[in-house]
DNA sequence: GTCTATAGGTGGATAGAC
DNA sequence: GTCTATCCACCTATAGAC
């Protein structure tokens, strides 16, 4: 095949199906979906590379080192979820409002994207690199910080209830709520067979979380 | 050295220090260590053997894979807790007392075994079989088991204030608020400085947590 | 029981033709 | 850009002397 008739065939495959389309983007989806699942170590590049529908050297080719391709998959996915968490939190509604949204924000995340619990978990055990250099990268481009919303939201919505230094503590238990649901979930699905029906599951489970958070909001902040 | 001359050294050396108590000993205690740190795969048996002060043949020989010794160090840590867990919760205490026992267990024992949060969470990550496995024997020796109790607690403390199906997302809230910030130690880390007094910052924690889930209790249910 | 040496296999990465 | 074939490091597990 010659180098002109393959350029035509590439833009034509363009608009095929998922299997089609560039083969880096074709080795990222694979990638997360396989790292998700094994991890930075468990996961192996002939893997990727066969779900990808490409052979070992083409992943080399578009990705210099494992490593590489793993810090292309994570930091993306991390950097949307930030931003996705600073808009609902920086609103100027009132906190019950705000921290809804913030709720709202974990679930509909983690839901949409089924393989991101486990990579958060991963990088979790692995020493949070991913995390710890996005959040680097927020914050110094960024100085009304994402940490100091959320932290506003309870700071404001507990005022008269609880001491201020109790809105630290909120903000884990928060991220604890959303975020524990979905990364134990292999866990949950041994202590509660109810679990089984994940989606109905998960829509109780954000109501009891919002209620047992807004349970420490002063009734002033309540509408 | 014959072998009755090495028995006596070996019934001596039983008083040593960690460093010389027997090899398979030795051999757990460094697995331990080293599957909490990289998990079952990042571990290297050379690494655990060099740890152990034995080398890699020995480890076999006590160990037939490495498989089985990451087995034989979770199983009895994972049954310790559930161990524990059932004598807090099983009391005839009011149910705040016994939420409080419960969650005490919680703290104390992820404080006093440093390496099981990072345990556990490998254990997460791969599928928790380890966890299953535990609370499947637990089940099947026992009828009163371990999550009827806990589940009791909170279905007693909060009669009359919530429903019962309020029961069962409150037992995933504990043991989320519980185990999260053990877990997600690196990424408070990130998100808090504060959490570097990490002993004072688990009292504060251990207080907080027991007064949002007591949040959720009927009046008629405290002291 | 304890050791050295090595088998046997698989991993990430690359060379080099096309 | 894409492929096949291969390098070489390193892993678990074992053979076999002592």
């Amino acid at each position: 095949m010659t180098s002109e008739r393959r350029k035509a065939v590439n833009v034509k495959s363009q608009n095929l199906e998922a299997a089609e389309v560039d083969p880096r983007q074709r080795i990222l989806e694979a990638a997360t979906r396989i790292f998700a699942e094994k991890g930075r170590e468990g996961a192996r590049t002939r893997e990727i590379a066969q779900a990808a529908n490409v052979n070992l050297a083409m992943l080399h080719y578009y990705f210099s080192s494992k490593e590489e391709l793993y810090v292309r998959v994570l930091t993306p996915i991390f950097e949307e979820l930030f931003s996705r968490l600073k808009l609902a939190a920086g609103s100027s509604a009132i906190p019950t409002r705000r921290l809804e949204a913030v709720v709202g924000v974990y679930f509909d995340f983690l839901k949409g994207k089924p393989d991101l619990p486990r990579l958060i978990m991963w990088d979790l055990v692995t020493g949070a690199h991913a995390m710890r250099q996005t959040f680097q990268r927020v914050f110094s481009s960024d100085k009304e910080g994402l940490m100091q919303l959320i932290h506003g939201i309870f700071k404001e919505g507990q005022k008269g209830k609880l001491p201020p230094e109790d809105a630290d503590q909120s903000v884990i238990s928060m991220v604890a709520l959303c975020v524990f649901p979905f990364i134990a979930r292999p866990m949950l699905e041994i202590i509660n067979p109810g679990v089984i029906q994940w989606l109905n599951f998960l829509a109780r489970r954000q109501d009891h979380v919002l209620d047992l958070l807004l349970n420490t909001f002063a009734d002033e902040s309540k509408p």
